[in-house]
This record gives structure tokens, C-alpha cells and sequence, in this order.
DNA sequence: TAAATTTATTAATCTAGTTTATTTTTTTTA
DNA sequence: TAAAAAAAATAAACTAGATTAATAAATTTA
């Protein structure tokens, strides 16, 4: 019941037997944080892979100036997790806050392979997620190089009109690198 | 013989019976690529993924207003495809181009699926290899953030010191998102 | 080995985006 | 529902990096 938003997704993708689904219920947890809390600190280690079932996360960092950088957003039916970290097991670079109160299916690191040694149509519907989630990646360092910064935010607005909707704008110019009082200029000149 | 140092490199990673490396060798095939010579073009098909025996491949594209922009350098030991028009085997944004002779091992879309179905351990593999990609992607976004011109610079020749040596200058700017005459300025400075 | 071509340097001018500071609007809290 | 806090807007001064243009050095080719 719990876990119904979270087959669903995973339905979508691939066929699983009842004995697959039952397995992959038991390795996995449901939990719920409210706005505001931390599911990753920067410092300590990412101990879940984070399936969205509701809310919003953001994941960021705060560089040596003392500044926040927000690298990714994450809403419901999107995975949320610092990778280095969790791959590597090792200290986090960066914070994963609910934005929202948000409820999650967890996978631990061992969780994770005892599923996809158990499941492997898991790990390719994994190794397929990767290869988007890398692809989106470059497409946004490929933005990043050849856009301005008013077409970059025009791109996120088609990309992620459902999100500019549920975090402040300051966290929107962070995302796209750019000050939130360029940001605002850049709104005013595009309502002319 | 012509496999041997991709074979040597799977090895190093995972451990393979003999006929998994016969399926693995017959499943993928060698060629050899001359300087200037394109392995992909923008507008059509990756049809490819390639493992880089030896030489350096570039991944660029041309943007609206006729500029190249390097998006990623590859050499011995590295993969190299445009992942995006290889996994939806749509045409490519993207051009690959040899800057040295290459030789590469070759996966067909095709054939890299036969090969994980026979050969789980080559797909945990390759999904291993994509979160390390992803990280580094994101990476390079992050840097992109919050360090100047000059320190991503620095950080780029920490990183690929080795690869600053095989391409012209004018390419490590494009890689790193700045103009050629500006790297010079930097490079200039940092001599003083 | 000279000519042609490609790559790198230098310098002046320019601009997209930052910084700093103040004001206004919106949201939260008591 | 008023006060406090957070978020957004506006504007002037500033700067990192781009653009343009000319020159020099290195590499390739004949």
C-alpha cells in the first residue's frame, strides 16, 4: 500500500511475478520526512537511493564562499540520491533537503545489489535510468556552453514548468548558475 | 589478439569464464580509425558503442551560429559514443572524430543487449561505469558553478594532464566552456 | 627549406551577468 | 490580523570573460 506508487512506476518499465514484487517490497522501506528535513548531510554518507513517492527534494552544496548551490531538483516518480557518495559509500559533498514533505521507498547500498542479483531486469531498468539521467547531464553542460542565460532558463521552463511552481525563484537561478536579482531581470524583460 | 587490451581491461573489473569471453569477442569487432576520420556525425545514427584501444577520440557539436564546442575527450581505456543517439538509435546532435589513428572494439546496440543477457556481470559492469560517468558529469556541472575560468583550468589539468598533451590548446578552451584567446590570457598569467 | 596553414599570443574594446544596496511584495507566525 | 521574516524587484556600479583584430610562433606540406 505504501509501496503501490512505487510498482506502479516500476510496472511501467518492467514485468515483475508476484515472488519478484514480494522481494522487492522487503528490500526496500517506505519513509516519510517533512519540509525541511536533511535525508543526506554534506560530511556524511548517502545511505539510500531515494524513490520519490510525493514531495519535493533538493539537492545542493555550499561552496567555500559560503554560497548554495542547488544541482538537481527532484519531485514525485523521480529518484533522489547523492551518487558519489552512495556508489562509493563515502562522505557527501552535498545535502538532500525535502523541499515538501515527502515520502520516499529507500534502497540501501547491500539492498541494492541483493535486488539486482535476485531481480536483474532491475539492474537494466537501472543501467536504462543511468543512461537518461547521464544524457540529461550532458545536455545541460551542453546548455551551459551555448546558451544565454535568459534561453537556458526558458529551456528549464519547458523542461520543468511543474517544478518552477513549488520552490522559491531564488532556487531556480541557482540551479541555472545565475544570481536570483539576474533572474529577476531577466522575468521583467520577458513579460515586455 | 586484436581484443587483448580490452580484454585486459574487462578483467580488471570482472572475472569472465573462457566461453564468456568467446561470446564477449564474438560479439563485438575491431576497427581502425585514421586522424580526422569520423566515427559518428551529427544527424545520423551512433551505431556504436566504442571501447578506445588506443589513440583520441572528441565529441563536439556545432551550435546555431556555426561555433564547435568540445564536450568530451577520450582516449586508451575509455568509452566513447554519443549515448544519447545510441540508445534511442536516433539520429545524433553530436560528431565523434578520431584526433589520432584509433582502434576501438565496437558493440552494436544489438549485440551490447545479446551480451547482457548472456553475460549479467557485463551489465552490473557497464551500470557501474555509467554512475561513475554520471558523477563526473555532475562534477563538471558543479565546477562550472563555483570555480573561476583559471581554477577549472587547474582542476582540468589534474585531472586529464595527460590528455592537454594530444589536443591543441584551442580545444581544451572549447572544453572548458571559454574562448581560445582568454585561456592564453590565463595560461600567461599563471606563468608570472 | 620555403611557403602555406594552423595554432597561439597580445591588446583594446565591449557586454552579459555580478555585486551591493534599497524598496516592495509575499508568506509565515504569533 | 498585525508584525516579522522570507522572497522578489529594481537600479547603479562593477568585473570576468567575450569579441575583434593584428601579430607571432609552430606545424604541415610541397
Amino acid at each position: 500500500m505504501q509501496h503501490s506508487s512505487f510498482l506502479n512506476y516500476i510496472d511501467k518499465y518492467i514485468d515483475l511475478t508476484e515472488k519478484e514484487i514480494d522481494f522487492l517490497r522487503s528490500n526496500t522501506s517506505y519513509k516519510k520526512y517533512l519540509k525541511g528535513e536533511y535525508i543526506v548531510q554534506q560530511g556524511t554518507i548517502c545511505k539510500h537511493t531515494n524513490f520519490i513517492i510525493s514531495g519535493c527534494t533538493i539537492n545542493f552544496y555550499i561552496d567555500q564562499k559560503g554560497q548554495e548551490h542547488i544541482v538537481t531538483f527532484a519531485i514525485e516518480n523521480w529518484w533522489s540520491a547523492d551518487i558519489s557518495s552512495f556508489i562509493t559509500q563515502a562522505p557527501s559533498d552535498f545535502n538532500v533537503k525535502c523541499q515538501e514533505d515527502t515520502e520516499v521507498i529507500q534502497f540501501t547500498y547491500q539492498n541494492q545489489d541483493k535486488i539486482f542479483q535476485h531481480i536483474p531486469k532491475m539492474e537494466t531498468l537501472f543501467r536504462k535510468l543511468l543512461e537518461k539521467a547521464l544524457v540529461a547531464s550532458q545536455k545541460r553542460i551542453v546548455n551551459n556552453f551555448s546558451l544565454s542565460a535568459k534561453d537556458q532558463y526558458l529551456y528549464f521552463k519547458t523542461q520543468y514548468s511543474n517544478i518552477e511552481q513549488r520552490v522559491p525563484q531564488y532556487m531556480v537561478a541557482s540551479y541555472l548558475g545565475i544570481t536570483k536579482e539576474f533572474l529577476s531581470k531577466i522575468k521583467a524583460q520577458l513579460v515586455k
